[in-house]
DNA sequence: ATAAGTCATTTTTTT
DNA sequence: AATGACTTAT
């Protein structure tokens, strides 16, 4: 067995304890995932047929590296292996077992928008102040409630979460919960929290069934076990409890989750909960250079929660660890992305070695302008996710609604888009028949004469109807491609954006163009077979990769069920050569030659939310760690001083973590007195950062706002706009207060319209003749 | 019922 | 800066 001379002993040693519960703690770039894979490897090696090994990671990527490097060692074998993320494993089971749980097999997955938006209908139907009951804090209570397996009526009945709620002046929300959840049946929807709640339901409340997968995985594996939560964790227990073959591999010190629920009780309840636990500690780091692994240990051991490791490396030294100070975020993106291009040009290297890595999404703007004035491809992952766009989330609402016509969501979202003549009122009165009734929103829709006789919408009402109905008839007959391409088409919703010629209409049109291909692709990848059950018999397919040809799922539920558990960090562009850029979070598991790591700035990295206890500082600072041991050759680590948010300029201090860092090992381009002398003396001397060259910008901030700013731009004046690149004034409108310029854009060949008074724009050519 | 106009909020990370 | 909610006009 060669694959094991591949191994050092550690390595080798978690390899080959298959029985048992094991736990391997893997630091950083120690070799996590490789032993993973030859752990499969030497399990099915052994004889253990594939199908009864389960694989449970966090994303889709990291499933499916880990069944291609399976692959390219067994070959074809590996086809029948269960590996996937938790929420995709456990929402085929349940698109299997749903019938016991009263759901349709189609059901739909509510993303968060959906149970957000089915929270503040549910609000404002039971009149409570809404700026006490919002969306998000509800569906916060709820989510960690399901995390922690607790459903609407021990919610209600548990003394502490009531005094909670009570103290919190929010007695209402078990309440809320319980019909949330109601509503949510009713629409034939579980939310993601549910993908967990309902799938340990299920093995808790039929027997036969948790015989059935308890027999059917006989070994269990977890990545990433330090980011599971009480439901993940309760579940895997219930799994494995006739085997006990469970192995978690995991890095406490890169914990990174615990807003998701996330928690290191799990490692701690694992080592209760399996007194026969063996421990294998991967500490020796392959992946970066000795300065960088040192800066990474200095930095964790700022941390009092941790299990005692000491990552260490034979690598090379390396470069030092550059730091680097901007006055601005604008200026900080200038300067990293200088900075690439001289590494590029020093070292050869390509665009894809080099990832930028930032707190939250809003920081990549200033990285994106800078890119894109030196013609640098680059890829942002994250973010408003092509999938949350809105024209995106319209023509899925229609989808969704084809295939489940309870989708509630999906249904108010579309009833009146494109405007068909079905207003508020008409949706408002429908909605509160139906809650009346005890009838689904849909149905009221169906019965529209009966129920609401009279009605002037009635016509319009049952010509949507029957065009849905329409649609669903042809799920029988028609692949996801066909069908969704016609109702792109029907539905009048490819028309209504292609007659938006503004660049967001352009834009639009296009990302409906992009999701159609995509869903092509996916009829291409996989066959369609009309009246197949995908489920059952074999478990072939893998997040959508299926693997054996007789058992496949190519209908329009099969690729809605791949799009909502798809998030951007999957869709892998490894082979395109392009500057990535992400958060933090969505870095996990990543490692890249160059890593830069930016706005290390006290209040955004720490941020300033995740500063109330030591706890939270301390993830921040497993953050931290996490960033800094993604980079295998080259560090760099950047503040700026100043930086906007919301229009209004804010100055900050670097952040506490740099600091943290051996001074040995970094390498400043500046004063240690500089860094703190010059942000003082910014932050005192009024400072107005100019946008890209003064005076020529209009400027605005909410204090020096004057009227005579947006005034100086005329119809038929040349503009440069950050984002949008020069283009003519050919319409204003508005009055004193606000004014809109429409400004037809040359280089994207579309107009748009700019609200002035918080535009920022460069008058590029004052003169103008006529009028547009 | 819909479009245009005005006001208010947003400040984390994601399956 | 941008979006959504709310208000007023058509």
């Amino acid at each position: 067995m060669d694959y094991l001379d591949e191994l050092n002993e550690v390595q080798r040693k978690a390899v080959m304890a298959t029985e048992g519960p094991i736990m391997i703690v893997a630091g950083p770039g120690s070799g996590k995932t490789r032993v993973l894979t030859f752990r499969i490897v030497h399990l099915m090696q052994l004889g253990v047929d594939p199908f009864r090994i389960l694989a449970l990671t966090f994303t889709n990527k990291a499933a499916a590296e880990m069944r291609e490097r399976v692959s390219k060692i067994m070959g074809n074998e590996a086809r029948n292996l269960y590996i996937g993320t938790f929420h995709s494993v456990f929402a085929r089971i349940l698109r299997y077992e749903a019938g016991r749980l009263g759901y349709p097999s189609n059901f739909t997955i509510y993303d968060t928008d959906d149970s957000r938006s089915l929270l503040k209908s549910i609000i404002r139907e039971q009149a409570l102040n809404d700026s006490l009951y919002k969306p998000a804090v509800v569906h916060n209570r709820i989510s960690s409630a399901k995390n922690s397996l607790i459903g609407p009526a021990e919610y209600q009945n548990d003394v502490n979460i009531v005094a909670d709620d009570q103290a919190a002046g929010r007695p209402k929300i078990g309440l809320l919960y319980e019909l949330y959840a109601k509503r949510c049946f009713m629409a034939g929807a579980m939310d993601f929290d549910d993908l967990l709640y309902k799938m340990y339901y299920l093995l808790s409340q039929f027997p036969d069934l948790l015989y059935k997968y308890q027999n059917r995985f006989r070994y269990i594996m977890i990545d990433e076990f330090q980011d599971t939560n009480g439901a993940q964790y309760a579940i895997v227990k219930k799994l494995g409890d006739v085997h006990q073959n469970i192995c978690v591999v995991g890095d406490d010190a890169q914990s990174i989750y615990s807003f998701r629920g996330a928690t290191i009780a799990n490692i701690l309840n694992f080592e209760k909960d399996y007194s026969d636990l063996q421990v294998f500690k991967l500490e020796q780091n392959y992946r970066s250079t000795k300065h960088i692994v040192h800066a990474a240990n200095k930095v964790i051991g700022n941390n009092r929660m941790q299990i005692t490791k000491e990552i260490w490396t034979d690598n090379h030294p390396g470069e030092k660890i550059k730091l680097l100070k901007a006055g601005s975020d604008n200026d900080e993106g200038k300067q990293v992305i200088d900075g690439i291009f001289e590494e590029k040009m020093r070292n050869q290297r390509m665009n894809k070695e080099f990832v930028i890595l930032y707190r939250t999404h809003s920081q990549s703007r200033a990285f994106e302008e800078a890119l894109r004035r030196l013609n640098i491809p680059y890829v942002v992952y994250g973010g408003i996710s092509f999938y949350q766009r809105k024209e995106i989330k319209d023509l899925v609402a229609y989808l969704r609604l084809t295939v489940n016509h309870f989708d509630e969501e999906s249904l108010k979202r579309i009833i009146n888009y494109p405007s068909r003549g079905i207003g508020q009122t008409t949706v408002e009165k429908a909605l509160l028949k139906a809650n009346d009734t005890g009838l689904r929103l849909w149905e009221v829709l169906e019965r529209y004469d009966e129920v609401m006789p009279g009605s002037r919408a009635a016509n319009a009402v049952n010509d949507f109807i029957s065009k849905i109905k329409t649609f669903s008839l042809m799920l029988q007959t028609h692949n996801a491609f066909d069908l969704a391409s016609h109702i792109a088409k029907a539905s009048g919703l490819l028309h209504e954006l292609y007659n938006d010629k503004t660049i967001e209409g352009l834009s639009r049109y296009e990302n409906i163009q992009g999701l159609l291909n995509g869903i092509k692709e996916f009829t291409e990848r996989t066959p369609f077979e009309a009246g197949k059950d995908p489920i059952e018999e074999e478990w072939v397919t893998v997040d959508g990769e299926i693997l054996n040809e007789k058992n496949l799922d190519k209908s329009l539920g099969a690729y809605l069920q791949e799009i909502t558990l798809l998030t951007d960090a999957d869709k892998d562009n490894g082979t395109e050569d392009r500057i990535k850029l992400m958060t933090i979070h969505s870095a996990k598991g990543l490692e890249f030659p160059c890593v830069y790591v930016v706005g290390l700035e006290e209040g955004l990295f720490p941020n300033q939310m995740s500063m109330g206890s030591r706890e939270e500082l301390e993830e921040e600072r497993r953050l931290f760690y996490v960033a800094i041991t993604r980079a295998q050759h080259k560090l760099s680590l950047t503040f700026a001083t100043t930086r906007y948010r919301f229009g209004n300029l804010t100055h900050s201090d670097p952040s506490r973590f740099i600091e943290e860092i051996d001074p040995r090992v970094i390498d400043k381009q500046f004063s240690h007195r500089e860094m703190n002398a010059s942000s003082h003396e910014e932050r005192f001397s009024k400072v107005t950062i100019p946008v890209i060259k003064p005076p020529q910008y209009v400027h605005k901030t909410t204090s020096d706002f004057v009227a005579d700013d947006f005034n100086q731009i005329q119809t038929g004046m040349e503009v440069e706009h950050q984002r949008f690149g020069v283009g003519k004034v050919v319409h204003l409108e508005g009055n004193s207060k606000e004014k809109m310029a429409t400004i037809f854009f040359q280089n994207n060949v579309g107009s748009k319209k700019i609200m002035l008074r918080y535009a920022r724009l460069r008058i590029v050519k004052t003169n103008m003749m006529q009028e547009g």
